[in-house]
DNA sequence: AAACCGCCTTCACGTAAGTTACGTCAATTA
DNA sequence: TAATTGACGTAACTTACGTGAAGGCGGTTT
């Protein structure tokens, strides 16, 4: 179902876009949103910073719609950060249902310190063309044991990870399918404002109702059925792979929607 | 619903069943179930240890069934870990509507790093009487600046859990509800087992339906008929608050179990 | 231009799960 | 002994959701 190539190599000095830039303009603009995420866990000094920069820019790649970049029972030696693109962490049983756990937005990582456990538990696919970055595990930790507030941040990643997933779990547990597409569609929403994918209250929707299926713990036809329902409520336009939010307050309401968890304003 | 009383303070010196004890014998296997599952995590120092077993001693505390001990929106400032009893953790919807999104067992703590984040996005109930030990923030902090493995154990438990919100995703998304039921009770069986809380394949089941109900995202009286099904079809037997499994391979059969997930079997 | 493909949409139908209501049983308490 | 309670069990009915097949539609290939 999932391709499983090797993502390729790609070369700092170029853009999404394949334009040829200085590196020291392209680079910064290019990891910005991991640093920007980090900084609102925990602030970060500037040579922390600056150091997970250097590390970042080293180990930039590549990876197409479609593909994995780690698989379930791969052995886990680095940490990845998303630099570009939507991702998903998904599970899938053995005659093949499939469901996606969660979503991977810029700026965000695979769980840090994943390289304790011995294998992945499940696998992280691109969902759109994106650019990550791969941190060896060693020097990750030189990083983080260089630097308390940074260590926290990557803490504090893994446990905003945590409280995400507790919210699918009721999501998929105790809502109804059209409190439960409204509710990722807010929880989507809010993920990609702090990283400025939003605006007003539209983004883009790059990816197809067979993955928001997965997502939600539905079929297609009943994604399908939903989306025409929140549709018809007035509530979203959802078009030309863009979605916009007519009524974000309404939503909310509808998709017993509260915040909290995303923990989107902490401040040490 | 669930009251959200202080719980009362222990004192190290009674067992659960209330006799006096000498305290040099009493306290070390009332701690013993955090140790021993740290300690397969990641292989502990006897220094390690001692210190934690310390710390332990002097936060014992104990809940009663039904009883927070901490509720959402909370402030956390301690690390909480399992002596004995079943817990769980739940996030309820404003109409009612609860999840349990996880079950705590001895020898396991709430995340351990949760004071980071602001305040709780879950609560966490007993389900049964229950003992447990909280370590401020600051004591907590001190251990495990002083030893690195221990550090590197309470990361693992959290990433552990983590695996384990991840298998609930998939499990109230895309098991039905005899599948969904079965698995649930192949990873009952195989947490307590490593605390020796298993004999054979049986266990007590303290727990009502309700809860077993709110766990797999199910009505009681689906939650009900399910058990019957899984009576009927010979692989289990539930009775009088025990759960025997009969057929523990071939109940991992119908539930897609892979206990991979779990962990259970890490060495460094 | 034709053929194709991925994705969305809609139909008709079947099944899984929720709801309501009531019955049973064992353990308390009066 | 009877009343009470809480957990478990059963049934009839309703609804939400899944399945499979078919058509539409814009974009890409040949």
């Amino acid at each position: 179902m999932h391709d499983h190539h090797a993502p390729q190599q790609a070369g700092v000095s170029y853009t999404g876009g394949g334009q040829l830039m200085p590196l020291s303009t392209l680079d910064r603009s290019q990891v910005d949103p991991v640093i920007r995420r980090l900084n609102v866990l925990r602030p970060l000094s500037m040579e922390a910073r600056t150091s997970l920069e250097y590390a970042m820019l080293e180990g930039i790649q590549r990876a197409g719609a479609g593909e994995d970049l780690i698989s379930e029972g791969d052995p886990v030696d680095s940490v990845r950060l998303v630099l570009s693109g939507w991702l998903c962490r998904y599970k899938t049983l053995e005659d093949g249902r499939r469901q996606i756990v969660n979503f991977l937005f810029p700026g965000e990582s695979c769980d840090a310190h994943a390289f304790l456990l011995s294998v992945m538990d499940h696998s992280i696919a691109a969902m759109t063309p994106v650019v990550y970055t791969e941190i060896k595990r060693a020097r990750f930790e030189g990083l983080v044991a260089a630097d308390r507030a940074l260590a926290e941040a990557f803490w504090c990643e893994t446990l905003v990870n945590n409280a995400i997933q507790r919210e699918w779990a009721i999501n998929l547990g105790r809502r109804v399918a059209f409190e439960r597409v409204a509710h990722l569609f807010c929880e989507i929403i809010e993920r990609l404002r702090p990283v400025g994918m939003v605006e007003g209250n539209s983004c883009v929707m790059p990816v197809t109702q067979m993955d928001l299926a997965d997502a939600t713990g539905l079929s297609v036809v009943h994604l399908n059925r939903t989306v025409q329902e929140l549709r018809a409520s007035g509530l979203i336009v959802l078009r030309d792979r863009t979605l916009t939010i007519t009524d974000l307050d309404a939503l909310k309401d509808a998709a017993l929607f509260s915040p909290s968890y995303l923990q989107l304003y902490r401040r040490a």
